[in-house]
RNA sequence: GCGGGAGUUGCCAAGCCUGGUCAAAGGCGCAGGGCUUAGGACCCUGUCUUUUAGGAGUUCGUGGGUUCAAAUCCCACCUCCCGCACCA
């Protein structure tokens, strides 16, 4: 089958029809977005999850009876193009592959990539094309890309608003940097794509003389078991006034003090061996330790200095131990023999002296063993999580470490006896320029707000009242809000817009991507032309989106009519809020979260948005993608091979919303081939001449129905997979089961129930997989367009219980005699079945309606029985209470109102249809006779054994 | 560490919120049969154990508990995955 022709074909007749343009009418609306990509590649499989969800949610909505917007735009703004661009104009040939052969982009275009707009205008195009490709019901009038002057204009008008509002503050902030290029780093920018995290020290002040010599610790608390400091003997330090201080530090460390914004001079210098024997005081504590040697002290590791706690670091222990040994060289310095750990924290499973009790586990002799790292990270672990602060810490006795540590930090730099410090957490990183990355702190630095509690509390609240799907994102975003903090929203280089009050800033890019929603209700005019970026400010969006300002004067101070301004305004107002949101799962904690914020921000309630819904992504064949494993599909290539319907299903039926999605090659081939086979059976029903219904009719129009109720419920829960399953299996097997009893009785009048049968079920097949749809619409010969056509509704009273009863009395009947042949492995030559008598017709009701009551009693059940006449028959057989008890149990609580409301079936005449079944099947004859029939055939006497609904069976 | 999620019968994956319809949907795989020159596709049957009468037994990460009844509720434990910031 030729899906590329056929997908073609309608997605032409779409276009003709200008089905998916939405334009403000008498109808409801619904307004539903994606996040829109970040063209930097082209779009694999795993992108086309979202979109594929979304446009689902927009066909149904339309299909059901809305004004449905899904309208698309393009995420120029951002680093990682820029970073693109120069490694193309470095000639990267890493990069320049991928572009040739994974993304099989043309030799003279890749040429044009040194700009990085080109970048973005090549991978939008190709982007576009796929989701046109993909059939997604987008309006692309309203299509715009975030370095657009319109947009940059509506992005300054954001921000101008935010800070109004006091969202917008100002301050520092530590971001890993690059000195030559004088701009902060992240992943992309850094040799072997090392992300650049750091770790804040607390720099603790003690005083030698007038002098400060700092120490750099991650144990601030410690500074109550300090029995001594350790210089390197073989480092000559700097003595550098440091602000107002002066303080004595490794040149590595006074070179990173410059980047925190400290003022540095350097004045002289200090070796090593000098400062051993001095004395120093101690901050908190108002008494003096020595400075003594020790080789493992790094000068490029934090301040040069570091303070001794021999107690609780086993560094500092064995340093000690160490110098100890070799106590006669030292001898004039210091009385080293009365240095002994102070111990302060209390941990269970260690003694006075953990640091001793970890060296000796780890069997640890000297200074420089590499033993000594883990010895540390486990005693640093267990004290923090475990471990009190003793009665020698004065105020801070009995404390957990894990508090004590923030509460002495913030102590002794309220004394001013304290700073703080940077280190990189991965050693040396490189940028791509080849220098060497360090901690700058960044002065003047914007922020938005995301601490201002009133605006917290404001999300809070909303959240709580949004639509979310899946229900357990809920909490995650209520972590979220609860864990965001400020965030820097400009930054120095990359696509974007300039921030509006100091043009030094480009806006980030998760920041101009919060309420562009709005913007595709005024994309349409800016493309058609009608209303113009050039001088456009504040006052014109304050009038569209928050109908504030005089029109009159809006009106002569752009040149826009005012009719247009009106119309532009109505739009907005009748499209806005947006009514679902659908975005990867990924984007929870940062672009989900802000969207809400920055809503809430700017918009009035009215206008804030209404769901959120959240899926999760796409492997490949069990795997995640990635560019290394070499297993990323472009969608294009995709659709190529299996066409874009099969491609829809398979994602969507692979797994429900926050579920990973499996893609794999056979998922995709069998959805293919039943997607064919469904059109070729769509051809044979094209007649429609209906005759009088027989059981089995009402039947399938019956289940037809409940299929329409159970579907519509999932796919309003965003249950995709499961409303795709009801609809393309589930009701496979009713079909199969009429189709069987249809031929058992040799009928050919079929065909016009089935055409309808069928084109329900496409129908409700079109905002899954539209193409085959519209496809299999035509060749039932149906009129008009399968996505035009309305969400069928389920209609109760086409509902016949008793024909729903009455096959299913069929289908476990026949169960039963294929499980008895299966058992006895009989060769059946005559099958004889057995109705119950009316007495147990009378008790199976009876009991039917007091297990509905709730009352599962045997005993009582009996009693209740024996006293009723009609029923007393029961004394014979009083198992068959507790029988059909369990029967009835073993049932759906659907299925046993069902059988309340219809109330007795005739089950003779009903069986009796078996006979056309059993006779094609097995080839035999059949009877059926009621366990009352004074001349039935029952040599076996097995007509005693029968029950309602369980007619009892004879093979011979 | 903080936060979120998951562990189901060969594999993938429903079911869990709202306990009984659960030996547990569906798909894939596998086995047998049909169709076919063959392959593919398609259709039927089977696929925990056991059973010569439609039945019985044992299962849903592990161990407890609640209940007439637990894959489903509660507690504890084990294992795995994901996010943690200036980055789209």
């Amino acid at each position: 089958m030729d899906w590329t022709a056929i997908e073609e074909k309608w997605r032409q007749r779409w276009e003709d029809e200008k089905q998916f343009q939405s334009d403000p009418d008498e109808r409801k609306k619904f307004f539903v977005t994606v996040a829109y990509p970040y063209p930097n590649s082209p779009q694999h499989i795993g992108h086309g999850r979202t979109y594929t969800l979304a446009d689902v949610h927009a066909r149904f909505m339309r299909m059901s009876g809305y004004n449905v917007l899904f309208p698309m735009g393009f995420h120029y703004t951002g680093t990682p193009i820029l970073g693109m661009a120069r490694r193309v104009q470095e000639n990267d040939a890493g990069l320049i592959d991928a572009f040739k052969t994974l993304y099989k982009v043309p030799e003279e275009k890749i040429k044009e990539f040194s700009e990085p707009v080109k970048i973005a205008d090549y991978f939008h195009q190709e982007i576009k094309a796929g989701m046109i490709e993909m059939g997604y019901s987008i309006d692309w009038r309203r299509e715009f890309t975030t370095i657009d002057p319109f947009y940059n204009k509506f992005i300054e008008w954001q921000f101008k608003k935010l800070k109004e509002k006091g969202l917008v503050i100002q301050g520092t902030h530590p971001v890993g940097w690059c000195p030559k290029d004088q701009n902060p780093v992240s992943q992309h920018d850094t040799l072997g794509d090392i992300e650049p995290s750091f770790t804040e020290y607390t720099v603790i002040k003690f005083k030698y003389g007038s002098y400060v010599l700092p120490t750099a610790t991650l144990r601030p608390e410690t500074i109550f078991g300090v029995t001594n400091l350790w210089v390197n003997p073989n480092v000559n330090y700097e003595i550098a006034k440091v602000d107002s201080e002066e303080w004595i530090i490794s040149s590595e460390c006074a070179t990173k003090l410059g980047f925190l914004n400290k003022k540095i001079t350097k004045t002289g210098n200090i070796s090593g061996t000098e400062l051993v024997g001095k004395k120093v005081k101690v901050p908190e504590r108002n008494d003096e330790v020595y400075i003594l040697p020790a080789t493992f002290v790094e000068s490029n590791n934090g301040t040069g200095v570091v303070m001794s706690v021999p107690a609780h670091a086993p560094f500092d222990y064995q340093a000690l131990d160490d110098l100890k040994r070799e106590a006669s060289e030292y001898h004039n310095i210091a009385p080293l023999a009365e240095i002994k750990p102070i111990s302060i924290i209390e941990t269970e499973g260690y003694g006075e002296i953990p640091a001793k009790d970890v060296i000796e586990k780890l069997g640890i002799t000297n200074q420089e063993d590499p033993k000594l790292e883990e010895a540390t990270k486990e005693l640093y672990s267990k004290e923090f999580y475990g471990g009190r602060l003793k009665q020698n810490t004065g105020r801070f006795a009995h404390k957990a470490v894990a508090d004590a540590k923030e509460e002495v930090k913030k102590r002794i730099l309220d004394n001013c006896n304290a700073d703080i410090l940077y280190e990189l957490n991965e050693g040396v990183v490189k940028c791509r320029c080849g220098a060497e990355c360090v901690v700058k702190l960044l002065d003047n630095q914007w922020f938005l707000n995301y601490s201002n509690p009133e605006w917290k509390e404001n999300v809070h609240s909303w959240i709580n009242e949004m639509k979310i799907l899946p229900e357990e994102i809920r909490n995650e975003f209520n972590h979220v809000v609860d864990w965001l903090k400020e965030r820097a929203c400009a930054r120095q280089h990359g696509l974007g817009t300039k921030l509006p009050w100091d043009k030094n800033w480009i806006i980030e890019s998760l920041s101009d991507s919060v309420i562009y929603m709005s913007y595709y209700t005024i994309a349409k005019y800016v493309n058609a032309g009608e209303i113009k970026p050039d001088n456009i400010s504040d006052s014109f969006f304050d009038y569209i989106f928050l109908e504030k300002g005089d029109l009159e004067k809006i009106s002569s101070e752009y040149k826009i009519s005012k009719e247009k301004l009106e119309n532009v305004k109505k739009e907005f107002q009748y499209y806005y809020p947006v009514n679902a949101r659908h975005s990867g799962r990924d984007l929870v904690p940062n672009h989900l979260t802000f969207f809400i914020f920055n809503h809430i921000a700017i918009f009035p309630k009215k206008y804030w948005p209404e769901e959120i819904v959240v899926n999760g992504s796409v492997l490949m064949d069990g795997k995640k993608m990635s560019k290394s494993m070499g297993n990323i599909i472009p969608l294009r290539d995709a659709i190529r091979v299996h066409g874009a319907d099969s491609i829809r299903l398979a994602i969507l039926i692979s797994a429900e919303l926050l579920q990973d999605a499996d893609f794999n090659q056979e998922a995709v081939r069998g959805i293919k081939n039943k997607l064919e086979n469904m059109l070729d059976e769509c051809s044979k029903y094209k007649t429609a001449n209906e005759t009088s219904l027989a059981q089995e009719d009402k039947w399938i129009y019956s289940r037809l129905q409940q299929l329409i109720a159970k579907a519509t419920v999932s796919i309003q829960k965003m249950r995709l997979r499961e409303a795709l399953h009801y609809v393309l299996y589930e009701f496979d097997s009713d079909i199969q089961w009429y189709l069987k009893r249809v031929e058992a009785k040799s009928r050919s009048d079929q065909a016009g129930i089935l055409r309808k049968v069928f084109s329900t079920r496409v129908a409700m097949l079109s905002p899954f997989a539209p193409h085959a749809a519209e496809e299999a619409w035509s060749r039932l010969g149906n009129q008009g367009l399968a996505s035009k056509s309305s969400w069928p509704v389920p209609d109760d009273a086409k509902i016949d219980l008793l024909s729903i009863q009455s096959e299913d009395l069929l289908k476990a009947t026949l169960d039963d005699i294929k499980n008895i042949i299966k058992v006895t492995k009989i060769i059946p030559k005559k099958i004889t079945i057995y109705t119950a008598a009316a007495w147990k017709v009378k008790a199976y009701q009876k009991i039917l309606a007091q297990v509905a009551g709730g009352d599962v009693n045997i005993g009582t059940i009996i009693k209740s029985l024996i006293a009723d006449s009609e029923t007393v028959e029961i004394k014979k057989d009083p198992d068959f209470v507790k029988k059909t008890v369990n029967d009835i149990l073993s049932e759906s609580q659907d299925s046993r109102d069902s059988k309340n409301k219809v109330g007795a079936v005739y089950e003779t005449e009903t069986l009796s249809e078996l006979g056309s079944l059993i006779k094609s099947e097995y080839g035999v004859d059949f009877q059926v006779f009621s366990e009352t029939d004074q001349a039935k055939y029952d040599p076996k006497n097995k007509a005693r054994t029968s029950r309602p609904y369980k007619p009892a069976i004879l093979i011979e």
